[in-house]
DNA sequence: CTTCCTGCAAAAAGTTTGCATTCGT
DNA sequence: ACGAATGCAAACTTTTTGCAGGAAG
């Protein structure tokens, strides 16, 4: 679970103002199963705050990831994702709706440190296909 | 290993053209090892080839992944890269000289079919760090 | 000779940056 | 009040697209 109160206090000893936008950027990001790109979280916080600029978005998430409170997902082709749970995990993309999200799966992967030579700093994991509510709806859709 | 001509043939067969340009980039696209992009391939070209236009590079990649004859990689920050083989393998990216390359690892992690409700066409792990090379001069650079 | 491909330029999409104004503390 | 963040616009990067001319089979 993800304890907003603490990143908000982590962010306040690193010096960090928290504004409104701010604040609004890490409750966009409060569900752990969901990652939405940047122009996503633009868009759903577009209603409640009218004067939220896309780049405020982005310096904000740019300001997460490099506080460690967010990480920044490389996975989906075209834009970034941004996933409230720093530590790697795997993920799985949609390629109808383009949602990306965490999948449960046990792969013994030493996630850092060495490696054939090379210093591992991260390791990031994606499956591609259709996900499980797609399916159901292309199943109905034949049918 | 790759076999070029046998590329070339299963492209024919499919009715495609083979161009000066598009054998160029099937050439450039021989060692397994290298996953370079759309423009390091371009420059890599370009001194061979001088009217080489890099929209005919990126048009070239598209057929060739359209194709099933290269695989697309979506694993650097900015830029895709392309790997000659198109079976699912992991990669290793170097953040300091952004080589993407082939890593030997054994991650028993299905690679298709359904898992969790969800249809998988393909996984892409890639792990991102320093290289054995880059490690080796940032030592040098120290003394 | 017909179709597909090339090269150019322009457009599109995502992200970053500069700067004057405003907000948080 | 001060430094940091916002919002706007412009710039930048990577990739895609439209189209006239050219090459492959």
């Amino acid at each position: 679970m993800i304890d907003l109160k603490e990143k908000i206090r982590r962010l306040k000893e690193r010096g960090m103002v928290l504004t409104t936008q701010r604040r609004a950027v890490l409750e966009a990001l409060q569900d752990e199963d969901r990652h939405p790109s940047a122009e996503e979280i633009y868009l759903q916080l577009k209603a409640d705050y009218p004067s939220l600029s896309l780049a405020t978005v982005y310096t904000n998430l740019e300001a997460l990831v490099k506080s460690g409170e967010v990480q920044k997902l490389n996975l989906a082709p075209g834009s970034f994702h941004y996933d409230p749970l720093p530590a790697p995990h795997h993920h799985f993309y949609c390629e109808k709706c383009r949602q990306l999200g965490n999948i449960e799966i046990s792969c013994p992967v030493a996630s850092c440190g060495e490696f054939q030579g090379h210093r591992i700093n991260t390791v990031q994991a994606c499956f591609y296909g259709v996900c499980a509510s797609c399916l159901k709806a292309e199943k109905e859709e034949k049918s």
